[in-house]
DNA sequence: TATCATCATGAAAAGGTTTTCAGAAGATGC
DNA sequence: GCATCTTCTGAAAACCTTTTCATGATGATA
């Protein structure tokens, strides 16, 4: 059903060099002809195969990006960054999860292969290293939010270390000394870090850390209410808890407010990541702001940039870790 | 950098005919070249080139899907659902953005088009019909979430009209005659269905429309905010309001609560989509549960079909209206 | 042993593009 | 008017598969 160039050729009455040379004015060719190609290929509605185009140039005009999940306004916000900066660079976007198993994500790696430029990863729990010797080695990728055990990887990270520590610095300064902290994922490197500011702001104010305030949670909503109500239960109950994402904050509110405690006069309560449902929760979640668009889209820009030049050129422009923001609102 | 058939063939000491043998299986081969071939494959890391094939076999294991956004939970839910049957499928997911706008659309089934082998589309501000109007003749498309003028067109929706329905009767069963009701974009065909639902269930109870309560909206807590700051601050303050979906309704939540006005006490609150928020609410929130997940998955299905079989088999199975449920919570 | 069917294998074509190479046509300089 | 240089154009190669076709080998049957 579809033309092709032989058929435009034929059409115009010229050789399909031509119409290649029209299509990509490459170099030039009569004006005569250049309008008898330009009409023929608009009267078929000619396009041209990019299964052919990529086979011959090598290239594919399209990238790859590989997240753990795709629920949550988090991963939202993140492929909305990506998404923009790849429809301005007038690429494609192949998508695929891995639900943090290696063996998805390396089958999704080999599914992409060649049929991408190049890849975003995202992979809280491996290692980029563990990663790219799994992965084809011609393959450019560039990490978001994953641990590296040594540096000359393209890797985009935010301070979640800093931020939680701020935060909890914060909740210290306001008085609080028992606090309550609802983890992440285990085994995912952002929240491993995360939990490293709570833990280490705690040490540097001299305060004790009560094991029997840290709970073992996700970042779900869900978790995030379970490990509330296990907190509000305890007899020596913490006059603060901090969420290790917004979700899990939202769900511990739930909790905390059907207990009938007030916040953030009975149970401060705080965040990470700063999603969008955070503002509107009641009362507004402080929380921290990640800068999870911009992450996208910068992520994107190196990828680019590690296609067009090389890795070790991207490698420069990356390594970064893109600063996080305190937001205090009402809830502590 | 990656190898091809030709270095298997070379190192096997075989065609490249058999070489390709082996690897699809398609026909015997003499269990010691296969042996080779398997060898020398595994030991270049051979992996055929996705164009190359795709060139030869006008397939290329993918599809597309172009959403209006990929914000929000309930596309994020919708598109979980899509990635885990594609990915069953062993199909590749390409994704693209149309933020409602017939360029956008266009320009990105163009750019897909010979790259997927079909595409989910939903589109809710135009017709399927001005839709594939655009878009190439030999290219299967299934339609989620969007109007249509005639059948024929492979076509999945879930009843918008019916869960507000039901929702508006369930307020005024409640005793409930002024209802502010913050609508979804305009333009968009299920905000506007919901809308009807609304208006058409006061109509068969006798109760007259009141313009004043009606507010124009959007699908997000910001809009959901002033709009039920606005219907708060009117003299005639409705018992009730409704919002299009639930981003909206947890925004006026957020309004009221600021009001000190009590769910649902003072004022009652409803939604639409039951998103994983809705439940951690405070109050949880009523809602109309819309099978997001399975939306993706079905259309999934159905898109194989119309690949598979033509669009003419897949029709049989599409032109449904998946069922929603009312989700009665504690804010109403 | 001769014939036939079956099996295994390689050569070659096809799929649609871009690009190189070479040739033809036209222009320029003497 | 001839040699040289541009400019334009077409033929053909290359990109990498899969599949058809043809051929040689093997085994079976009469």
């Amino acid at each position: 059903m579809g033309a092709t160039i032989r058929d435009v050729a034929e059409r115009a009455k010229v050789s399909i060099s031509t119409v290649s040379r029209v299509l990509n004015d490459t170099c030039n060719v009569k004006a005569d002809k250049r309008d008898r190609v330009l009409d023929a290929a608009a009267a078929l509605g000619y396009t041209p195969n990019p299964a052919a185009q990529s086979l011959h140039s090598r290239k594919t005009g399209a990238f790859g990006i590989l997240l753990p999940y795709v629920s949550g306004e988090f991963y939202a916000e993140l492929l909305n960054g990506i998404d923009s900066a790849a429809q301005e660079g007038g690429r494609l976007l192949l998508i695929s999860t891995s639900h943090n198993s290696e063996e998805e994500l390396e089958a999704a790696m080999k599914g992409m292969y060649r049929r991408v430029d190049g890849m975003l990863v995202m992979a809280p729990v491996t290692t980029s290293e563990a990663v790219l010797r799994r992965a084809p080695r011609d393959l450019p990728v560039v990490f978001l939010n994953t641990r590296s055990e040594g540096g000359g990887i393209p890797l985009l990270t935010f301070d979640n270390y800093g931020g939680m520590r701020a935060m909890t610095e914060h909740l210290i300064q306001r008085g609080h000394k028992d606090i309550g902290f609802i983890t992440g994922p285990a085994d995912a490197f952002d929240a491993q870090e995360r939990f490293r500011g709570y833990r280490e702001a705690l040490h540097a104010s001299g305060i004790p850390l009560r094991e029997d305030l840290i709970v073992n949670g996700e970042y779900t909503q869900r978790a995030g209410y379970d490990g509330a109500r296990y907190l509000i239960g305890l007899a020596q109950r913490p006059s603060a808890i901090m969420a290790s994402n917004d979700d899990a904050a939202i769900g511990a509110l739930s909790a905390i407010r059907e207990a009938e405690l007030s916040v953030p006069g009975e149970i401060a309560l705080t965040g990470f990541d700063d999603i969008p449902s955070a503002m509107f929760a009641v009362p507004p979640l402080s929380t921290v702001h990640v800068p999870a668009r911009e992450l996208g889209r910068r992520s994107v820009e190196i990828l680019e940039m590690a296609i067009d030049n090389g890795i070790d050129v991207a490698l420069e422009e990356s390594g970064d870790v893109l600063p996080v923001e305190l937001r205090v609102r009402a809830s502590s």
